[in-house]
DNA sequence: TGTACATATGAACAGCTCTTCAGATGAGAA
DNA sequence: TTCTCATCTGAAGAGCTGTTCATATGTACA
């Protein structure tokens, strides 16, 4: 089989032509994985599930997470560059509010299912 | 306030108490990081996609993602310690599906969401 | 048995990420 | 203005992650 100019082993042929069309493209592929890896480091999912109830300061946000507030500062600039979150500044205090409501949904299913899974436990080593 | 023996700056402090006794333990908050992480990489989130619809070899799914076998290998390896995968050896093909059913669902809405959100599209730099 | 093949693995290296520290910015109070 | 305070930022370093290359494992077939 022919893929990109390149010859390559497969099996079902038909199989792997019917699964690369329904493929998501490229720069989807990247921005869904993009969105995933802002929710996979356990301080910004902290902040992002304090959020879910609404707005906080960057102060209380650091009391609530445990961490510095410099680094809550980063993490909710990184945040707020990818439109996740949104800040409404109130003289010198920055009050942040979770602003894209598709990962609020992901927070929501991600949080129902806490604990519940075998996929939590990878302790139990998944070797066949 | 004083929160694990530190003194903390805090302003709202029946907020901060309420959503820290609210937010998941920290076990439950670095399982579910984990979770995200295993999907915050583009060539393993084209697996998992790869697999939604059914069983694949290990070199259709190298063809179907455009990774060589090794690297789809490694990937396989991770996916399947954390239960996300599973394998079943047919000879000496070995053919992977996707068993948690929890992932399952991430991936519906993170994909059902794919290029129609604002985060979706960080490129516009979101300072205010 | 020996050879070919499909997959799995280990080691090593490059690149990315997160934290900390020091200092900057900008608003309110005096 | 000057001081204080809340937040933001940049730089730098430690640690993690994903890839590649080489090799190992184990199955099938002659």
């Amino acid at each position: 089989m022919i893929i990109d100019g390149c010859t390559v082993r497969v099996v079902d042929g038909d199989r792997v032509t019917a699964v690369r069309e329904r493929m998501p493209s490229a720069e989807d592929v990247a921005d869904t994985a993009d969105v995933f890896g802002l929710l996979s480091d356990p301080n910004r999912l902290r902040l992002l599930v304090a959020l879910l109830d609404g707005e906080l300061c960057v102060c209380d946000l650091a009391a609530v997470t445990g961490q510095s507030e410099s680094a809550v500062s980063h993490a909710l600039r990184l945040l707020r560059a990818h439109r996740i979150v949104a800040a409404r500044r109130s003289g010198r205090m920055a009050y942040y509010r979770l602003e894209d409501p598709h990962v609020r949904m992901l927070l929501d299913l991600a949080l129902l299912h806490t604990g519940h899974t075998a996929a939590m436990h990878p302790e139990r080593d998944g070797r066949e």
